[in-house]
DNA sequence: AAGCTAGGTTCCCTTTCGGAACGTGTCAAG
DNA sequence: CTTGACACGTTCCGAAAGGGAACCTAGCTT
């Protein structure tokens, strides 16, 4: 199986992995998600070779996770904005780095810790329901492939909620 | 940088991505997740290349990811189970999966749902503070950097630890 | 002019990957 | 007793991707 044709798997992970599913990727998009815009920070945080680094640019680009945006017009130069969508990625970046964090310690003990931005209270990661708050454990869930749009009475009951718009 | 000298950095993403970072990785954990365990079948779903799926399972055995066992003796033959640091790693399969749902959808627009096996509701998948059930809008959220966790008596007795600079 | 900055490009060489064949230990069939 | 099948690798080769470093472009500064 050639890596490009994983967009058309019918798993929606491996889709993504499409898009995020390389060495650099998912740290580029770390950075964004510190602020980092420019193509020389990206670089020198990164370590990343610069033609890896374009390249890497311009797929999230295509695939609407990055935007970008002209700063500066008289050398003309652009900077790299996460887009709605980038935005949405961030909860994977979370919950995975709470799992490198408490699994893959560092030697020196320093480790990455989350926070409520407004009552300062700490935030121990996991997966929930967005519409009912309910926790998730992973062994009572359960996947499962559906036909297109068609509105199947097993589920259709809910109530029209917000997936996920944010 | 090197990309094995990611497990010494400070950010717990590039540690987690030292181990998940690569291209077949998460989707070997991915089909391991669906009840995948031998080698062959890995092979088989994922077309991958079989040095590689060697490579990457002896890795995430490394890692403890997974744990290799003994099902057969007589052709002594092992198979690959997930350990409980393996399946920690659900819940950002599952977020990585909506996140490509909903935005990379398929030309045939089958898409693949998740649901609470128990009461069967859908499950839209979403960050939350595991202690308070809160959820957590990224926006709301800060990440920082800390010092070993140490008793306060420790921590008052030992040199001030630098908080690495990224 | 020379140098600096920011964002790429280009070149070369090494590593990794994809594809396919081969190896090993055991059993079952012919 | 040979052949084939099965499951799990291992080996080999050519192609692709990646790392490292120099170079290019456009404008501004000294």
């Amino acid at each position: 199986m050639k890596w490009t044709e994983l967009c058309d798997e019918t798993c929606p992970v491996a889709r993504s992995l499409s898009v995020v599913g390389d060495r650099w990727t998912l740290l580029i998009l770390r950075d964004a998600f510190r602020g980092v815009r420019r193509f020389e920070q990206f670089q020198t945080n990164l370590g990343v070779t610069r033609h890896v680094l374009v390249e890497r640019l311009r797929r999230l680009e295509a695939a609407g996770v990055l935007r970008r945006e002209v700063y500066q017009e008289r050398p003309l130069r652009h900077e790299y904005r996460l887009t709605e969508r980038g935005k949405e990625l961030s909860p994977v970046l979370v919950l995975l780095g709470d799992w490198g964090g408490r699994h893959l310690p560092r030697e020196d003990g320093t480790r990455l810790t989350y926070a409520f931005r407004d009552t300062g209270e700490a935030i121990a990661p996991a997966l929930a329901d967005a519409r009912t708050g309910r926790l998730v454990d992973p062994r009572n869930m359960t996947a499962r492939i559906e036909p297109p749009e068609a509105p199947p009475e097993t589920l259709a009951a809910m109530p029209a909620g917000d997936a996920g718009s944010a």
